[in-house]
DNA sequence: GTGGTCTAGACCACC
DNA sequence: GTGGTCTAGACCACG
């Protein structure tokens, strides 16, 4: 089992935190479906070059969390999370980051026609490095 | 002097983070215009209720920077910034946070009408807090 | 022959753990008499859908117990053990268990009445469940 | 800031779980009240002589149940918890522990009149040695 | 093979 | 001083 996790090295951001992350959008995106057996610490420790120990943290804040089930000897799953719940927690995470770029505007008192010029400005940008990035 | 500072305590981000990215806006948007005298290390200390080692860190943080400039005995104030780099750089956190925003979409398969959908409804949200708080 | 074992996947309790428990309980209550034939190791894993693996160091740590006694070729029987000695252990495990709640009772400062009639509540629904349950 | 908390070298339980349901205890029962500032965890990591790392993770898993809050550079403090919601925990607990005695019980054929002679035998010998041990 | 616990120790960030 | 992250490694328990 591959799974496909970018580490940014030069992030502030702590290591297990930009792994969870990217699990939770995995698997509120259906990506993972429910049942899957994740890698072993081990193996994805390796594969993202990072210690065993950091791995196993990842997963059992998203076992507390909910997202995943692990049995001893056996390995870990992707839990069974409801339809709902799941659409809901996909939209929540976008719309906290949504939130907080408000935020950001309106403290320097943006008005809403230049969030949304900027918000375009980016999306185009990120599309167009997407399909540039597709051809890796 | 007062500066309007809010405090999120359940916030995991830092006291000096939080106090430096609404000082760097209120610069950058002009609010708190050149020449400005801040207030004492103490009185900001006492009015945001943190410590005063934190608001000392602020301060030189944003110094270092070249925002604020401080003279012995006199006090801090806003320095001399250059309009074409203030209005560069009241942008750049904005699109900065919107830039995570649409990363996070597009993690969980967001579309673009999506993500646009999205930052209406939060603008009407945030608008709408903005106007109802006005009379606090 | 076929043994009635529920294992519960959501516990943290081990597999092995959860079915020796039970063996044991019907062993030491007589529904297990002695010199009865036990299932296989394959047939019971199959049963409890498990690996024969977890059977096997079930069916072993019994016979260390003394319980169990296997004899090549023929399968694995329930070996004698002396009423008192059976009459003892039937009642120390429900002893450690009450222990264990009691001990949790003490903890956040219960006092006797209110164990009593936690212990009341609880021996009301577990009947309620196995009269209800007894149809299945 | 002084904390009680009894390891058992012998038991089987995990130390960080042994401390947990110790603070839990403590926490939901009203004696550890909301607000107070715990040791920290170099402090408690002493005073149980085990390592600051297995402290921390016991920190951590109640501030992500929400009884801690902790803040860098601080400390860790008991989280504010709805009254309503600490008396139906406290209960909770206690109750979980006697179903998981009571299901012991009926595995081993107890009569209801049985259990209840076990729990006032072991009330007896607890409250017994409870108050022998209060001179300590 | 799998995950679970505990250790020691380094280094950083915050107040 | 406080907590937070990451590391390496030992040893155990489970299937």
């Amino acid at each position: 089992m591959w799974i496909p996790i970018q580490i940014n090295e030069l992030s502030a951001e702590p290591l297990y935190h930009q792994i969870e992350v990217q699990l939770r959008a995995l698997i509120f995106s259906g990506q993972l479906a429910e049942g899957t057996l994740l890698p072993s610490i081990r193996e994805l420790a390796q594969s993202v070059k990072c210690s065993v120990i950091t791995i196993r943290r990842v997963y059992q804040d998203l076992e507390n969390e909910g997202l995943l089930r692990t049995r001893q000897g056996t390995g870990t799953f992707v839990a069974k999370v409801g339809d709902e719940v799941r659409d809901q927690q996909r939209r929540s995470a976008v719309i906290e980051a949504f939130e907080a770029a408000v935020d950001a505007g309106i403290r320097v008192q943006c008005s809403d026609e230049e969030m949304l010029t900027i918000l375009q400005e980016v999306l185009q940008r990120k599309r167009q490095m997407e399909t540039e990035g597709g051809g890796e």
